[in-house]
DNA sequence: CCGTTTTTTGTAATCGTTTCCAAATCCATT
DNA sequence: AATGGATTTGGAAACGATTACAAAAAACGG
């Protein structure tokens, strides 16, 4: 690196007008103090004298100079960054933690490096290999599947991480999320309640997805605890399009004897299973109910207005970001949480048509 | 900080237990060569012996080394981060141009650090001067509008940017845009010539989003020159939130003359006021024309389809991020380049009734 | 086996901060 | 004026990487 240090008659009176950035040295030279001064001025001001610092300051201010904070993280072993990885930025559920994570997060202080991962397994470990050389000081992960190596290599680095979307009992892997196997079972126990025994179910693909994973199980599992027959050719796991909804929508219609209901795991399948049913010209809840999960801001938008199960999707996000903080400030675990979902029974569910 | 050195005994063969995370220097000591060689096997691994590099790798990998890019940023002047200000991330037309934006991004090597503004103008300067703290070798920023002083600043620290969202003709603010006056120009005139007279308009906050004063105007450009009368009372500001829409278009409906057509500068609120003339009996396209801007998936899928302009959000994205990332290869300009719109006329809009 | 070339390796300066410690300055008291 | 305590300042060593340059080692040719 041995570069020749920045042109020397900078500190000859004129405005910085090279291309490079003033740094720490400019700013103690130019106002003929040592760089310890300046570094007080900026973190313990009333530790310099009010007649250094305004000068200092005027120096500072002159030169529009902006500290590096790369440096600074280094000598301070703290870089008051937190990453976050989530699958896809356009379905608006991860928007809305993830909004509530940089907002809890930018008031303590904290800036958040997001990844999206795109569901990608590699995809995710090069993403969070590259948090970690950031020096993130705490990670927020999505769902709890993942190499082992993966979560060694985190361990070994002594970044805590908070795992949402997706709870976990283990201690070692602390989540703050809720329950998708309980909210999912919810959905059904709805559906068997109103008196549908014939039920179909669109999902994400679990075999990238954990929570999707989730949620199928407890769909399985609450069917045959209601003991309707297991029909593997009426679930279907596909991507969180609009057009993905409709789709699956219209497969089942076309089948000899299509369901009478259908549990889609996410709001936008939902959606998009909807509109197929009306141009189908089946009517909903009377010819088929459908329920969804989420509960986004556009369930109620749409007519009749989507039944569905509301996550806590920004409350998650905000106490992920703040337990994590937490924990790392205190040096600290981070404490498991498990928040509630409920079922908000709007406009396109209801009892099958007697046959 | 002269703190102690890491505990010394390190090299004495045990694996790293200690909570401290291992450095080059543990690498290169365990190995037995020096820094320069372990940074070698990095980044220019063919300047290494097969032997040396085997054995070097062989302690990294059983440590889970992870280089500090903080250190090697600060060493390289070079973060190969970009810096990224939206205002929203709960808007999905936002969330397209983020994700292209990653995408271009991480295809060539680098990173985005996300801030989110929520329109405030005082935030957006504080994310912007967090960015440059840390060293983002590019911002791309949403709209022109901001203090000069912010400007300066940026172009104080070097740094190159690029404006989204919002067309300029100025060379010293290089927008990669689509325009937005003579998109709502194409949307109005859509209106005028199905032979509305009385039109209202709903947009965002125009004092705190140059795009939607740009809507705006061109709106009322549209108006007077088709000569139709200038009502300010069918003009109104708002949040970018389904509620929103459907509160004005209730306003709206509620007047002894309602207007015959509504122009919604996006979305979201159009959905919104769809709503509300369903819930208030009111026909669409029938008794009432919309027509939104965006073009967002959801656009499609409401009844009737949603007629809206089209943005092209994620090639504006994508493109942005290369012509930054090309730009600050080269130590060039950005160069500037206007994307187009494109009118879909889908079910919202039609002729008005014959009174 | 020895000089010469090529390859591999190490030494140490550098990037821009922070902060420990000591030195210098200030301000009241005598 | 001298003393002593409090306040302000500066010198210089980290933080963890990269790399120019030189030195050492290996390969080659006669």
């Amino acid at each position: 690196m041995r570069r020749p240090r920045r042109a020397p008659d900078r500190a000859a009176g004129g405005a910085a007008d090279k291309p490079g950035r003033s740094t720490i040295h400019d700013i103690a030279r130019e106002s003929g103090v040592s760089t310890a001064t300046v570094s007080r001025v900026f973190n313990q001001p009333d530790k310099v004298s009010a007649r250094t610092r305004d000068r200092v300051q005027a120096v500072i201010d002159k030169h529009h100079y902006v500290s590096n904070d790369l440096a600074r993280s280094l000598a301070l072993q703290r870089s008051r960054t937190l990453g976050l990885i989530i699958p896809t930025i356009m379905n608006s559920i991860y928007a809305s933690s993830t909004q509530a994570i940089q907002q809890a997060a930018q008031e303590a202080g904290y800036t958040v490096l997001v990844g999206i991962s795109e569901f990608s397994v590699d995809e995710e470990a090069t993403l969070i290999h590259r948090l970690l050389e950031r020096r993130v000081q705490g990670l927020i992960l999505t769902g709890r599947e993942r190499d082992t190596d993966l979560y060694e290599k985190i361990r070994r680095n002594g970044t805590p991480f908070v795992i949402t979307w997706r709870t976990s009992r283990e201690p070692a892997l602390p989540s703050i999320s809720f329950d998708n196997y309980q909210a999912a079972q919810a959905a059904v126990d709805h559906l068997v309640s109103l008196g549908h025994r014939r039920i179909g179910m669109m999902c994400g693909r679990t075999a990238v997805n954990d929570r999707a994973l989730d949620r199928r199980q407890a769909f399985e599992d609450a069917m045959a605890a209601a003991g309707l027959p297991h029909d593997p050719t009426l679930v279907f796991e596909r991507s969180f399009e609009f057009v993905d909804g409709r789709a699956v929508m219209h497969n089942m219609l076309a089948r000899e004897e299509p369901p009478t209901a259908v549990f889609c795991a996410n709001d936008i399948q939902a959606i998009g299973a909807m509109y197929e049913c009306q141009e189908a010209g089946v009517r909903v809840p009377q010819d088929m109910s459908i329920i969804g999960f989420d509960d986004l801001p556009i369930a109620r938008y749409v007519t009749p207005q989507l039944t569905t199960i509301r996550v806590p999707a920004a409350e998650m996000g905000a106490r992920a970001a703040r337990a994590l903080i937490d924990a790392l400030e205190a040096g600290d675990e981070v404490s498991p949480c498990t928040l509630a979902t409920d079922l908000i029974v709007r406009g396109t569910t209801a009892p099958p048509r007697r046959a």
